[in-house]
DNA sequence: TTATGTGCAAAACATTTGCAGGAGT
DNA sequence: ACTCCTGCAAATGTTTTGCACATAA
């Protein structure tokens, strides 16, 4: 094999290949379990610990992002570099949102705390289409 | 009694009130468990899911704001006006930060998705004063 | 009086972890 | 061989819920 490169000491598994490839393959943002369904289709028998484990590995290493957004579940994404989100409130569904990212901000907020800044996010609440048409559908989704 | 005005159907019991005045006491924005305790010095026999099943109700109705951060707990907030947060990654704490809402960005955010924009929240991540300084303290606080 | 709220305990979820056996290098 | 990894199952942590009793209005 070897196709990604993985940090020091980290093996290629079948395990992480597939869960690479299946959360490469959507635009959502998936959940640990959405993906444990989606990688399950391909390894029946993989654990959902395995793949908690290693999204929460990949997410350390910079491979993919954990996305910790409103609701209840953390959410995953292989697209890496800093961009901004909008969720449904009404179908907790979550999108990428094509805004140019305001870097500038992390400087104003320097200035205005004590803390050391290292990034920030910024989630959009709202009303997706499919929500949105059809007479307001409490949560068909 | 009678102090706070509250959705119709909806009583002031002395939960409630204790609840409320507890979260208004503190800047910090405590998780159920932390607001929990807190009223428990003052109401030894309150249930945790009364805590809950309150703080979600006050949150409904706009008489407290629920934040969806990082971390695996939500927290709570008796200040209700829009305002930004920066989370401590070494030590889980949530500040407020002082930054003007940028009240454009949803305009902004508008022309670039089909959802319907209702509202956004920024976080920043960063490394508090506390654990910044002293030598990197893996997670004292 | 009566609908709403509370305490308690159990249930429901999401996530993490211990361990014995399995597999990459 | 020697680690690191996996599957499984149990444990943990957070939040929700059912129900009998209590209480605000």
């Amino acid at each position: 094999m070897e196709m990604i490169d993985l940090p020091p000491k980290m093996r290629l598994t079948t395990q992480r290949q597939v869960i690479l490839e299946e959360l490469a393959s959507v635009t959502s943002h998936p959940t640990a379990n959405e993906v444990y369904d989606m990688v399950r289709r391909r390894l029946p028998r993989i654990g959902l610990g395995t793949v908690y484990r290693n999204l929460e590995l990949m997410a350390e290493s910079g491979l993919i992002l954990k996305l910790e957004v409103g609701g209840t579940q953390k959410r995953f994404d292989a697209t890496t570099d800093l961009h901004y989100h909008i969720r449904c409130t009404a179908c907790g569904k979550v999108d990428d949102i094509k805004l140019p990212v305001q870097q500038e901000i992390n400087k104003m907020a320097a200035s205005a705390t004590d803390y050391q800044i290292l990034s920030h996010h910024v989630e959009f609440s709202g009303v997706c289409g499919s929500c949105g048409s059809a007479a307001e559908p409490s949560s068909i989704n």
